[in-house]
DNA sequence: AACACCTCCAACCGCAGTAAT
DNA sequence: GATTACTGCGGTTGGAGGTGT
C-alpha cells in the first residue's frame, strides 16, 4: 500500500510504505527524545526518509495513543455531527474523538460516511435533504396528482416539470399505486412531507458552520424534554434539533443487529424508517407508504405488522412501499 | 483460473500559518 | 519588514486486497 513505486526521491530520500525496521527506529528514537524537530530528526534516527514523512508516520500510526480499528456507532454520530457544524476541519473533528486521527476520520468519511448520507437522499456537503427529492415531493403532493379519481400518465408529470426520466418513472410508479389505495391519507401526509422539506430548506438551505464555543455549549432549549418528541421549528433537517454531542437518542444498536444507520438521520430521513424499524417518527411524507410504528424498536427484517395511524397497514401500501423502496433504489436514492 | 473493476486507506503533495532569525 | 524553517492541514493518489464476471 502506499504511493510511488519509486520508493526513492531524487535526494535518496526513501518514499513510500514504511517496513517495521523503520517503524521501529522512529518509535526509539522518539521514546528516547521526544519528537519535534522532525527535519533533523530521520538523519539522527538513522533513517532515510524526510522530516515530514517522518511526522506523518508518528502523527497517523505510530503514536501510542492511536485507537485502531472499526469506528463505533457514537463516533460515526459525533462525525456526522461536527461535521454538519465544522465543515471539513479534520484535525478539529479528530479533537474531539480521543485515538482518531484528522486522516483516519478523513478517510472515514470518504469511504463510508458520505456514501451513506447519499444513500439517504442527503447531501453530504450541505447535510440537507437532495433537491430532486423536494422536486418529487413537491410533485406528488400536488392536488391534481394526488386525486385518486383523475387518471393521470407520464405525460401530467411532464406537464408538471418533471424532466428527469429517473424521477418521472419513479413518480409514475409511485402514483399508480396511490391510485389504487385510499388517497386521502396519502395526500395528507404527503402534504404534511412536504412542507416538513419546505419548512427545512427555509430556515437553513445552507448550515451556518458554528464557531468551537457554540459547539460546546449546545442550546439545550431547542430539543423537547421527550427525545422523541422532537418539534418541527428548528434549523435541523426536518425540524428536529439534538445538540452537538447530545447522547444518542436514536435508535440503538443491538449485539444482534445489524449495523443502522446514524441515529442524526432516523429522523429526517424517512427511508431509513423501513430499515431500522422507525423509532423516532416525525411527521414524514409518503408516509403510509413507508412509516413504521413510532413507538417500535423492531429491529431489520422484521415480521412484525406494520400500523399506520393506529391501524395495520394495508397490503397494497406494503408493496407500493416495496416498489417505492425499489425505484428509489434503482435510481440511486437509497 | 484469469481478468476487470471496486474499495479502502496509508502516504504524499502543496499550501498556509507561525516562529525564529 | 523580509526571509527561512518548521509545522499543520486538507486534498489527492495509487497500490493492496476484495469482489464480480
Amino acid at each position: 500500500m502506499g504511493r510511488s513505486s519509486d520508493y526513492s526521491d531524487k535526494n535518496g530520500l526513501k518514499k513510500g510504505p514504511w517496513t517495521a525496521e523503520e517503524d521501529q527506529k522512529l518509535i526509539d528514537y522518539i521514546q528516547k527524545y521526544g519528537h519535534g524537530r522532525w527535519r533533523t530528526l530521520p538523519k539522527n534516527a538513522g533513517l532515510k526518509r524526510c522530516g515530514k514523512s517522518c511526522r506523518l508516520r508518528w502523527t497517523n500510526y505510530l503514536r501510542p495513543d492511536i485507537k485502531r480499528g472499526k469506528f463505533s456507532l457514537e463516533e460515526e454520530d459525533t462525525i456526522i455531527q461536527l461535521h454538519r457544524v465544522l465543515g471539513n476541519k479534520w484535525s478539529s473533528i479528530a479533537s474531539r474523538l480521543p485515538g482518531r486521527t484528522d486522516n483516519e476520520i478523513k478517510n472515514y468519511w470518504n469511504t463510508h460516511i458520505k456514501k451513506k448520507l447519499q444513500r439517504m437522499g442527503i447531501d453530504p456537503v450541505t447535510h440537507s435533504p437532495r433537491l430532486d427529492l423536494l422536486e418529487l415531493s413537491s410533485i406528488l403532493s400536488s392536488s391534481s396528482l394526488c386525486n385518486s379519481t383523475e387518471q393521470f400518465n407520464t405525460s401530467n408529470l411532464f406537464g408538471l416539470g418533471l424532466m428527469n426520466p429517473d424521477l418521472l418513472n419513479l413518480a409514475s410508479t409511485l402514483l399508480s399505486c396511490q391510485s389504487t389505495t385510499t388517497p386521502q391519507n396519502l395526500h395528507q401526509q404527503d402534504q404534511s412531507f412536504q412542507q416538513n422539506l419546505l419548512q427545512y430548506t427555509v430556515d437553513d438551505p445552507n448550515p451556518q458552520y458554528l464557531n468551537e464555543t457554540q459547539i460546546q455549549q449546545p442550546n439545550l432549549e431547542q430539543f423537547s424534554s421527550n427525545p422523541n418528541n422532537f418539534s418541527c421549528q428548528n434549523a435541523e433537517p426536518f425540524g428536529v434539533s439534538r445538540p452537538i454531542l447530545a447522547p444518542n437518542y436514536g435508535c440503538q444498536e443491538t449485539e444482534n443487529e445489524s449495523r443502522i444507520e446514524p441515529s442524526v438521520y432516523q429522523n429526517q430521513a424517512y427511508f431509513n424508517n423501513r430499515m431500522n424499524g422507525g423509532s423516532c417518527i416525525a411527521n414524514m411524507g409518503f408516509g403510509s407508504l413507508l412509516t413504521t410504528p413510532s413507538s417500535s424498536s423492531t429491529p431489520l427484517n422484521s415480521s412484525s405488522t406494520n400500523y399506520v395511524n393506529g391501524c395495520p397497514e394495508d397490503e397494497r401500501d406494503s408493496y407500493c412501499s416495496n416498489l417505492f423502496f425499489d425505484s428509489l433504489n434503482a435510481i440511486g436514492f437509497v
